[in-house]
RNA sequence: GCUCCCUUCGUCUAUCGGUUAGGACGCCAGGUUUUCAACCUGGAAAGAGGGGUUCGAUUCCCCUAGGGAGUGCCA
């Protein structure tokens, strides 16, 4: 097999959520698998909404995430392509100009639904004579550009889904140009993937349809499609939709909560895959792992809960070192090697362990239930004399319980609230 | 409305017609020279419903239900 060429292609008019981020780790990992390469391509022709903002955001999270591109490049640069493969495709006959306004193609598409008809375009354009076409001008109407389907059958082996089939007779010819002259994605998206030798397209499944018909403008610009495979799309914890929190759910927030890159990487990369949801150490590895074929066809649920409790495995294991810029962040005293050794097994995250620097370096709300307050007194007065040492824990506690007679829980739970003001930890 | 896809433990899944339906996460219990966590061991837990085909259906076919997607001068 030829090295593959991949390419994931973000539009900066907002932030990566976890279903972009699958999407790109997917391709990373088939490409990194292969030894292949992985393209970078910010989809900005929608001059409006794209910044510069945004694109420095998608940037600094892939690069967060170590999803590094061997490549990248914008199509807003690369206009006169496009210009070029529009003109070629009008040379074919397989580009024709529409002056329909938006409100008119939403009527005809309501009227043709009211009818239990599928909403397809009429093709008026396509039989527009001279005279008619000047007349539109001659009202100030700018045409849009569409894309004449053939209306065969198109098939393709996705190798998520099998073979796949699109009737493009069902199917409008899709707008490519509008009437301001402003590409939409569909032909630029083509004109690069042929420009870079894009060998596999790899996307979410939302795109099986738009398939259809960028094959058949692969052709028609005299290039062979690319290889395709549409995974299934992310479902919320809900199972229903895909949810309004998942959509929002930013890389910029799971960082601020404390959430590892490889923790993300290795739940979306094994999430409806055969293979057990579990935390791997590298990417590479899951590269290593990574196969088309294990991935299932249904969509699958993203917990936040399951991501947690990844995260949480890394944690507990998690070195000195790779913690150490970030402990001392929280807090000059939480950056020692001891302290963390001892603390990160009750972590959930890094920055969890600022809660027990009270615990370990004193400044403590001991926490005393009203119950426990006779035996608290009694445990202070038997507490042993002298200097604190190893030893001490041990002697005062078995003091204790030939005093008092508890044992286990009962015992050392009062102790822990008061010496710790926290139930759980160290 | 129309088109396409999907449906096995709570979750992610294995099973290429005959299995005690397996694993992992989570959960529960026990252990870990008495607490939390961590760790170890064990346990509970599933074929959406209805019809077919077949000696035999989780597996093949049809219907229903449920879920997802598409149907844009969004991507």
């Amino acid at each position: 097999m030829t090295k593959p060429i991949v390419r994931f292609a973000p539009s900066p008019t907002g932030n990566l959520h976890v279903g972009n981020v699958r999407t790109a780790l997917i391709n990373w990992l088939f490409a990194a698998g292969q030894g292949g390469m992985f393209i970078l391509r910010i989809d900005d022709t929608d001059l409006e909404r794209s910044t510069a903002e945004y694109e420095q955001g998608i940037k600094d999270d892939l690069t967060w995430l170590g999803l590094t591109w061997g490549d990248t490049f914008k199509q807003s640069e690369r206009f006169e392509m496009y210009d070029a493969a529009a003109d070629k495709l009008r040379d074919m006959g397989l580009l024709y100009a529409c002056y329909e306004t938006a409100d008119e193609l939403d009527r005809q598409r309501k009227l043709q639904r009211a009818r239990g008809k599928p909403p397809i375009y009429n093709r008026a354009g396509l039989n527009l004579t001279d005279e008619e076409k000047a007349a539109f001008e001659a009202e100030g109407r700018k045409p849009h550009w569409r894309f004449k389907l053939s209306g065969e059958r198109v098939v393709w082996n996705d190798l998520v889904r099998g073979e796949q089939a699109i009737e493009t007779s069902s199917l409008s010819d899709p707008v490519l140009i509008r009437a301001d002259g402003s590409y939409l994605y569909t032909l630029p998206s083509c004109v690069d993937d042929i420009d870079a030798g894009i060998t596999h397209v790899v996307r979410g499944e939302d795109h099986v349809t738009n398939s259809g018909a960028q094959i058949e403008i692969f052709r028609a610009l005299g290039g062979t499609a690319p290889d395709m495979a549409h995974t299934p799309l992310l479902v919320g914890a809900d199972g229903a939709s895909l949810s309004k929190r998942l959509g929002s759910l930013g890389m910029g927030e799971l960082r601020s909560q404390g959430i590892e890159p490889l923790a993300i990487c290795s739940h979306l990369a094994k999430l409806g895959t055969s293979d057990n949801v579990e935390i791997r150490e590298s990417l590479a590895q899951l590269a290593e792992e990574f196969d088309f074929g294990k991935i299932g066809r249904a969509p699958a649920r993203f917990d936040e809960a399951d991501l947690a409790s990844l995260n949480a495995a890394i944690t507990h294991s998690m070195s000195f070192e790779d913690a150490e810029t970030r402990l001392a962040a929280l807090d000059p005293l939480a950056a020692s090697e001891a302290f963390w050794l001892l603390v990160r097994e009750n972590c959930q995250t890094v920055e969890d362990a600022a809660r027990f620097v009270p615990v370990a370096f004193g400044d403590i709300q001991p926490l005393i239930e009203h119950e426990d307050r006779d035996f608290i007194t009694q445990a202070a007065a038997l507490l042993p004399e002298g200097d604190i040492t190893a030893e001490t824990w041990g002697a005062w506690t078995s003091v204790l319980k030939s005093e008092t007679g508890r044992k286990g829980k009962g015992l050392f739970m009062p102790l822990r609230k008061a010496l710790t003001g926290m139930e759980r930890g160290p």
